[in-house]
DNA sequence: TACTTTGTTCAATATTGACAAAACATATTC
DNA sequence: GAATATGTTTTGTCAATATTGAACAAAGTA
């Protein structure tokens, strides 16, 4: 029997609380995302995950309303059970990289819009720096978006793969 | 005459530091590259930093050696001046990026191969999650330093475009 | 060498943010 | 409708982080 370590367990999830942290996420939202990334089953109550996190359950509702308001977990509920259960959604990593890289270029992006309109016609040294960060944030905010198309394509065409060679 | 004002550019140096805190650097240094940004002159020396910024000579002293670390600034003299001057280097974009965006796309990657080393060789349910996880990460981190490249090739040729028709 | 300017380091303080515990609200069962 | 189970909001505490201010170091100038 192959069970996965408790403790190994509740360090990846606090690994991926510090990595939400970096992004702007508070840490308990990584947490729990980070337990429903590995717990079996994927769909957990509260007081499930209260007690893996050892966190108390204010902590836990608001940060689970958090992880809802931003698309990346859902509440379910099973008939004749009186508690809601979390799980990921399937679109999490779409939400994920919306909300982190996108938001990060679309940010920059209008520092740089700002930071020119600033200055007004006047073209000191400084315009220099910051035409070039309008024009690479500007590149990345129009191409990203493609390059994730790109990836749904080829994951399609994968995933068509293996129905076939079944 | 056409002067910037003071006020808006100190609240200009104030957003880019909320935005620098939302990618996992100080506030501070921020604050310090979005003066620099708009300044004039574009190399600023550690008092004019401290008076523009209202901030400790302290603060400015530690932050920026974290800049030079992260090669954004660069610490300039000039020939019979006690004092050095900071400014802005030419390749500070690329820095930028690779160490945000860059980064985070790695960090990502990285977590999502932890967490199948956890599942091992079970299928559970949550595998599909990781998986797709790793596979978004793993295929922007291939991609997007690429991405870039082509960014610097167009870039190349509108600097031609421009050269030519003078 | 004494003095001045400039920059760094570090200890003390202020600010912010995370979190738990408890009070509160809602709903379900008997 | 009392009792129990579940979930939310709020308040206060603690810990982490940012920032100052002062002491220190280094280097140029007279």
């Amino acid at each position: 029997m192959k069970t996965i370590s408790v403790s190994k367990a509740k360090q990846f999830a606090e690994e991926v609380g510090i990595a939400f942290k970096q992004t702007g996420l508070p840490r308990m939202a990584g947490r729990i995302l980070g337990w429903l990334l590995i717990s079996d089953p994927p769909h957990q109550s509260m007081e499930q995950l209260t007690s893996a996190l050892t966190a108390s359950k204010g902590s836990i509702s608001i940060t689970t309303r958090l992880l809802i308001q931003h698309g990346l977990i859902e509440r379910i509920s099973l008939p004749a059970v009186r508690h809601d259960y979390f799980r990921l959604r399937s679109d999490t990593w779409q939400h994920m990289i919306g909300r982190g890289l996108t938001g990060e270029i679309r940010m920059f992006r209008q520092l740089a819009e700002r930071g020119l309109g600033l200055l007004g016609e006047k073209t000191t040294a400084n315009s220099k720096w910051l035409n070039e960060m309008l024009d690479v944030y500007t590149f990345l905010e129009q191409e990203f978006p493609a390059l994730l198309e790109r990836w749904e394509k080829e994951r399609q065409k994968d995933l068509q793969t293996i129905r076939q060679s079944r």
